[in-house]
DNA sequence: AAAATTATTGCATTCGCAGTCATTCTGTTT
DNA sequence: AAACAGAATGACTGCGAATGCAATAATTTT
């Protein structure tokens, strides 16, 4: 601490030229003009090896880096996108984010992250959206008919994550929520579950809605009994429900079906812990998503794995396609999810 | 789908004139200057009321937004700052993620997200973090010295987010390691158990490393057994390391003391239903961070809870405080975790 | 009502880089 | 050696907004 002579002269130096080097000063010393510099910075350009040589020398004696703001202002391509996520403690959103990032990253192309505390927000993103001038968006969250038209006539590209807009042409990457649900109940039905909870996440969640209706379908085509309760993807939610179910003292259900794999998760523990409930023997429960709590040996949960990483690669590749040529038409694609057998339902 | 009249020719609109409307543009609409303009959208500037409606009116015929690229250019401020992470499939991250978010939307500043791969990735992501202008860093990522005075002489204000540079004189916030480990193992003594396991995480990790430090470091004022083993964060690899443990049919320690929780619960699950070990009464389990799977049921975990909320906010108030003031000198910040009571050990 | 004061406004310039164009240099061909 | 093609280079302009300064308008003071 008493020793700090290096380090704090150090930091006035820094400060006393606060100006980052420009290709202008790299030009100078380098005995060149602005111009030579700046191609030296762009693959393909015109320039010679000579040339090159001093110019890098001079930027790397002035730690030069271009400025991607200034290039971007001129050039009209920020290599920004954003990515506008609504709720990251969702236990699935980071593992999107993440390959996101990788892949986005392959291509020299940055996240601006905005998550959304209420949907209400979107319109106040949007703005910052647009102020920023990124090359395209990425939204895992729902947009109106009006902003989308807005993005749209500013020929900003978006490509949905994991909803999809019937009679709209805008791109989307999508989970097959609904096959994915009949899945899981014909399985269920396999087993020869009669009674069924549908438990689903926030009403305002597409997703959510996707997989509860798709559920339901399924279940309506058979003569069984069918309870629906309105969760919200929430482990402590998913457990107060179960509660009420139980405490109501109605009929038990033979099986809960839940929105996501949290709540599934939640069923699970308060079914055995609170009511000594035997999972999947007395009530077999079903989740969505495979996140990886699903596999830990406590739960070993029956759910359907969105296919995570081609799903990301596909929304990526769709939007930079778009950001490079804007006047492709859209384009939705829908993958399916896996299905992965646990042991908190006795399927097939 | 057969009647797009309306919407497809909206499209071409949006395309014909691409570019998105200027201030100079906003400014002969509404006939005045683009100074005016440019005053309107700034607050505290000297505008008469009638010429910020016309200017108003103008813009919104417009949908004019100010480009928050070029104001960048010219203020040498992007209200952008870039939060680097290594690890995002880390349960604490997307917590520690989303209350930045929030924080620094409050200050109308954005998150450019880039997380790292390998540690050796950092010098790469330095290098775009500088080209696009950030106005500063929060790193929850190891830097070296030089990478660090890099940043100090470009001026560039950093906060580490859970990492400290005892002999540095860089910012940071971090919660207390040492004491929170030390109350655990205290807690652990107290409960009668004398021989331990610490399970650290990856070897590269300054936070593991410090973890595992602080425990073994009060461990080794008792005279009990201390056995280290090194793990990477991650849920399976604990399951791994349980089983080497367990088979391997040395004797049986009282207690693990885990870098975190996900690695905790990767331990209960391994001990219970893989070796029918009883935690706590065979062996207790500990782990650190206090992520939300550590209070769900199963396994009720003893933990340290970072204060993540107020953490988050020290960071943030500082780097803007840092941003806004270049010669603030370098302030480190020590958060007290908070040991909760789980059922993984009997303590207290 | 004239002078003094203050509040608005527009002009011109600047931020840092990329791309256009005209010019110079290099190397090839005859 | 002259003529030429192609590569390399530099001067200059513009991307879109912010700002210092000077000019002008609105307001207050006397």
């Amino acid at each position: 601490m008493a020793k700090s002579s290096g380090k704090t002269s150090n930091k006035l130096v820094g400060n006393a030229n606060n100006r980052r080097a420009t290709s202008y000063d790299v030009a100078r010393l380098a005995g060149v003009s602005q111009s030579a510099v700046s191609r030296c910075f762009k693959a393909g350009a015109s320039i010679s090896a000579k040339t090159r040589t001093k110019v890098e020398k001079a930027a790397k004696e002035l730690s030069y880096q271009p400025n991607a703001i200034a290039r971007g202002l001129i050039t009209r391509r920020s290599n920004i996108v954003a990515v506008i996520i609504t709720d990251l403690t969702n236990l699935n959103y980071p593992e999107v984010l993440s390959h996101l990032n990788r892949r986005l990253e392959e291509k020299n192309v940055h996240i601006l992250l905005f998550t959304l505390g209420r949907e209400s927000d979107v319109d106040k993103v949007l703005d910052q959206v647009w102020q920023y001038q990124v090359d395209g968006i990425i939204a895992a969250a729902q947009l109106t008919r009006e902003q989308i038209e807005a993005c749209d006539s500013r020929g900003l590209p978006i490509v949905f994550y994991n909803r999809v807009y019937p009679d709209s042409t805008v791109s989307s990457v999508c989970c097959d929520h609904g096959e994915g649900e009949r899945q899981l109940v014909d399985g269920l039905l396999a087993d020869g579950r009669r009674s069924f909870v549908v438990m689903s996440g926030p009403s305002d969640s597409w997703v959510s809605t996707a997989r509860a209706k798709g559920a339901v379908t399924r279940l309506q085509e058979e003569n069984v009994e069918i309870s629906q309760v309105e969760g919200d993807y929430s482990y402590p939610r998913a457990v107060e429900l179960v509660r009420e179910m139980i405490d109501e003292g109605g009929s038990r259900p033979d099986a809960i079906i839940c929105a996501n794999d949290t709540m599934a998760i939640g069923c699970m523990d308060a079914l055995r812990h609170e009511f000594d409930i035997k999972v999947p023997q007395d009530i077999a429960v079903v989740g969505f998503d495979g996140v990886s709590a699903a596999t830990w040996s406590s739960y070993q949960l029956t759910t359907v794995v969105q296919p995570v990483e081609r799903m990301v690669a596909a929304a990526v590749n769709m939007l930079i396609e778009r950001v490079d040529d804007p006047e492709l038409p859209a384009e939705k694609r829908l993958f399916a999810g896996q299905l992965q057998y646990g042991k908190s339902a006795l399927l097939g």
